[in-house]
RNA sequence: GCCGCUAUAGCUCAGUAGGUAGAGCGUAUCCUUGGUAAGGAUAAGGUCACCGGUUCAAUCCCGGUUAGCGGCUCCA
C-alpha cells in the first residue's frame, strides 16, 4: 500500500507505507538527508525517524530553517544537561528549551556553578557528541511518566508533567543514560550537533515567578560549522564595541549618574543628536498634516482614575501631593491629549485631528531592569493621538504606517510589524477588541506587509502593531507602535458632532515612530557604532591646524561653516598633525580639514574623510557645498 | 523587586596576606611649529561609593545602604 507525500515545492510522491522521512529525505536528495534535522508532517513537527503511514504532507527542516536552528539547539540543551547530570550527581533538571540565538537549561544544584565548571562540561558535552548517541522518542502514559520522574527525585518535571492538559501525549527522549520528559523533536543522534558553546551563567526563577525558587542557568548556543560559531562569537564581541553605554561616555553623549538612576543626562554633543532627530521628526510631521502640543506631566489622581490608569498602571507610576490632593507623573501622553481635543466642540469635518507630543513621561521601572538609554525611568516618547470618525480607521492606520516606513529608511532600518491582541488585564468588550484588531489587521494586509501575532499582548486599552527594527548587526528593537483604542473616547465622553448635528464618539489612535528619543539614540549609537552620518555628527567637520600659523585661517573657516549651518570644530592645539588626526578619528568625526602653509595660502582645505582617508585639496566653497548635501540628503 | 557579581584618579585598570595607594590614557604648564592614526619633560589630580562593626590601626575583614553589570520579570 503507497501513501501520497505531498512536498514543500508542491510535488507529490508515492511512498511504501509506513516509510521513514529520513528514507523519504534520501529520497529527494543525499545532500538534504545528510543536512536534514527534523521535519514537519501534517503540520506536526517530528524526528526523521518518524514513520508516515498516511497520505501526507512534509516539511524537511535544516539548519537553514528557523525550525531546524530550533530543534538543533534544543537538542544542544539535551545534550548539555547529560553532561551535568553526569558531572553534579543529584542535580534536578529543570527547562532547557531553544532561544532565538541559542538555548539555555535551567538547573537546581547546591552549589552555584562556576566559570570553571562551564569549561568541564563543555568537554563533557564534547565526549557525549563523538559518542554520537541516537536521541530516542518513548511515549509513556501519564501514569508511567510520574512513577519514573518521582522515582528518580525529578519534582520539576513532576510539577510539569501534572500540568500537562488531560489529552497530552507524553513523550520522553533519551539518549545514552539520559532521559528527559521532552515533546520534541530531535536530531537523529548527538554527533549532528557540531560547534556547542556554553555563553553565560545566570540565576533564573523557576517558572519566572520570583515566588519560586531561583534556578541556575546555563546559556549556549551552537552550529553545524565551526565558521557559523567564530562568525556568531565575533558578532557578539562587535556588540560589545558598539555598547551604546561606553560609546556614550566616549563620544560624551550623555551620562548616567547615581544621583538619578534610570534617569539620563543629555550632554551637549548628545543633545545635539536630539534636537537633529527632532526637528527631522517636526518637519515630517508637519507634512503629514499632524499639529503638536504639550501637555503637563503631572496631573490630578481624578483624571488618572478616569483614564484607567489609575487601575491598570499604577505600579508603574509615580506620585506627588499638591495641597493634600493626590497627583501623579504622567507615564503615558494620551490623557493630556484628550483634554485638548475635549477643550472644544469639534465637526466631523475637523477629522482626523492628528496631535503629536514630544512628550516626557516617568515610569517605575524596577532597579534590575535599567539599562542604558535603552531602559529608563523617564523618556520622551514622539507620541500622536489621531482623533478620527470610524470611517477614517484604515486610511489614518495606513498613514502612519507609510510615515514610520519612511523614517526607519532614512536611517537604514530594515523591520517587521507584529500585532498584539486583548491581554488579561484590559478594559472594554471582546466586541470592541475583536473590531478594533481587525480593523489594524485590515490595515497591515492593505499595505501587503508580512506580520505575526501576539497573543495577549497588547495595551490595556486596545490592540496595536510593533514595529520591530532590524540594526546593522541583525539584532531587532522594537519602536514604533500603532494602537488603536476605543476606551479613552468612552471614558472621556469624548464627542464631535455629526451630519446629523447629533454627537458621536470619536476613535482614537495612539503612536510613536522613534518610540522614544532616548532608546532610539540608543539604538542609532550601536547602529552606526558611535559613527554617526553627517547630519547627525555632533561636530560635522573638525579643523586641524598643522602650524600656529593657520590659526586665523581656521577661524575665518569655523565662522563661514556656521554661517552655512554646518557644525565645525577647531583643533588649532599645540601638537603634530598625526596626534590630532589619530584623535579626530576617534572621536568619528566625518570631515577633518588639515590646514597648514599650502591650505593658507590658496584658499583651500585639504580633506580627509571617515572610513576613506586623504581626499586631497579642494576649494572651500566647493567642500562646503558637498557637506550641505550630506546634510540635506541625511547622509 | 529577585539571584549572582562588582565599586580604587575624568577614563581603563593594578595594588595592599590590615600599617591611609599606583600605571596608562586624559588634564595643566614648559620645550618642540611638526603635513595625514600617539614628539618630549614636569606637575596637579584619590575621605580607595556611602554608613556602621571588629581591631591599637580598615581602602582591604564583617554587616547594611546606594549605584553599576549579567540574568529573571516587565516594557518605549
Amino acid at each position: 500500500m503507497a501513501v501520497k507525500v505531498i512536498l514543500k515545492d508542491g510535488s507529490v510522491k508515492d511512498y511504501p507505507r509506513g516509510t521513514t522521512v529520513m528514507d523519504i529525505t534520501r529520497n529527494i536528495s543525499e545532500g538534504l538527508a545528510r543536512n536534514a534535522l527534523g521535519a514537519k508532517l501534517n503540520g506536526k513537527k517530528v524526528d526523521l525517524s518518524t514513520p508516515v503511514n498516511e497520505d501526507s504532507t512534509l516539511e524537511i527542516f535544516t539548519f537553514d530553517s528557523e525550525e531546524g536552528r530550533d530543534l538543533y539547539r534544543h537538542s544542544t540543551a539535551h545534550i548539555m544537561a547529560q553532561a551535568v547530570g553526569h558531572l553534579f550527581p543529584g542535580v534536578r533538571f529543570g527547562i532547557g528549551p531553544a532561544i532565538s540565538e541559542g538555548f539555555y537549561y535551567d538547573f537546581d544544584v547546591p552549589e552555584n556553578f562556576s566559570p570553571e565548571d562551564m569549561a568541564r562540561i563543555e568537554e563533557e558535552m564534547e565526549r557525549i557528541i563523538k559518542e554520537d548517541l541516537p536521541f530516542e522518542r518513548i511515549e509513556v502514559s501519564r501514569q508511567e511518566a510520574l512513577k519514573m520522574f518521582e522515582a528518580s527525585g525529578e519534582k520539576y518535571k513532576v510539577e510539569l508533567i501534572n500540568d500537562l492538559p488531560e489529552d497530552a501525549v507524553i513523550s520522553c527522549y533519551r539518549q545514552g543514560d539520559f532521559i528527559d520528559l521532552c515533546a520534541g523533536p530531535h536530531v537523529p543522534s548527538t554527533g549532528k550537533i557540531k560547534s556547542a558553546k556554553l555563553l553565560s551563567l545566570a540565576g533564573a526563577y523557576w517558572r519566572g515567578s520570583e515566588k519560586n525558587k531561583m534556578l541556575q542557568r546555563i546559556y549556549g548556543t551552537s552550529f553545524p560549522k565551526k565558521s557559523l560559531l567564530d562568525e556568531y562569537i565575533f558578532r557578539i564581541e562587535e556588540a560589545k564595541k558598539r555598547d551604546h553605554r561606553k560609546l556614550g561616555t566616549e563620544l560624551d553623549l550623555f551620562s548616567m549618574q547615581d544621583e538619578g538612576p534610570g534617569f539620563p543626562f543629555f550632554h551637549p554633543k548628545g543633545m545635539i543628536l536630539r534636537n537633529e532627530l527632532e526637528s527631522f521628526w517636526r518637519e515630517e510631521h508637519k507634512r503629514a498634516g499632524y499639529d503638536e502640543i504639550r501637555t503637563p506631566v503631572i496631573l490630578n489622581r481624578a483624571m488618572w482614575e478616569q483614564s484607567g490608569h489609575w487601575d491598570h498602571y499604577r505600579e508603574n507610576m509615580y506620585f506627588t501631593k499638591i495641597d493634600d490632593i493626590d497627583f501623579a507623573v504622567k507615564p503615558m501622553n494620551c490623557p493630556g491629549s484628550i483634554l485638548i481635543y475635549r477643550s472644544k466642540l469639534h465637526s466631523y469635518r475637523d477629522l482626523p485631528i492628528r496631535m503629536a507630543e514630544l512628550g516626557l513621561v516617568h515610569r517605575h521601572e524596577l532597579s534590575g531592569a535599567l539599562h542604558g538609554l535603552m531602559r529608563v525611568r523617564c523618556f520622551t516618547q514622539d507620541d500622536a493621538h489621531i482623533f478620527m470618525l470610524p470611517s477614517q480607521i484604515t486610511e489614518e492606520i495606513i498613514g502612519v504606517i507609510d510615515l514610520i516606513d519612511r523614517f526607519y529608511k532614512v536611517f537604514g532600518f530594515e523591520y517587521h510589524v507584529e500585532l498584539s491582541t486583548k491581554p488579561e488585564k484590559s478594559m472594554g468588550s471582546d466586541e470592541i477588541w475583536d473590531m478594533a484588531t481587525e480593523a489594524l489587521k485590515k490595515a497591515i494586509e492593505a499595505r501587503g506587509m508580512e506580520y505575526k501575532i501576539n497573543e495577549g499582548d497588547g495595551a490595556f486599552y486596545g490592540p496595536k502593531i510593533d514595529f520591530h527594527l532590524r540594526d546593522c548587526i541583525g539584532r531587532t528593537w522594537q519602536c514604533g507602535t500603532i494602537q488603536l483604542d476605543f476606551q479613552m473616547p468612552e471614558k472621556f465622553a469624548l464627542n464631535y458632532i455629526g451630519e446629523d448635528g447629533q454627537k458621536h464618539r470619536p476613535v482614537m489612535i495612539h503612536r510613536v515612530v522613534f518610540g522614544s528619543i532616548e532608546r532610539f539614540i540608543g539604538i542609532l549609537i550601536e547602529h552606526f557604532a558611535g559613527a554617526f552620518p553627517a547630519w547627525l555628527a555632533p561636530v560635522q567637520v573638525k579643523l586641524l591646524t598643522v602650524t600656529d600659523r593657520g590659526l586665523d585661517y581656521a577661524e575665518e573657516i569655523r565662522k563661514a561653516m556656521l554661517q552655512n549651518g554646518i557644525r565645525p570644530e577647531v583643533d588649532g592645539r599645540n601638537e603634530k598633525i598625526g596626534y590630532k588626526i589619530r584623535e579626530a578619528q576617534m572621536e568619528k568625526v566625518p570631515y577633518m580639514l588639515v590646514i597648514g602653509d599650502r591650505e593658507v595660502e590658496n584658499k583651500t582645505v585639504a580633506v580627509r574623510k571617515r572610513g576613506e582617508g586623504d581626499k586631497g585639496a579642494v576649494d572651500l566653497q566647493e567642500f562646503i557645498e558637498t557637506v550641505q548635501e550630506d546634510i540635506r540628503l541625511k547622509r
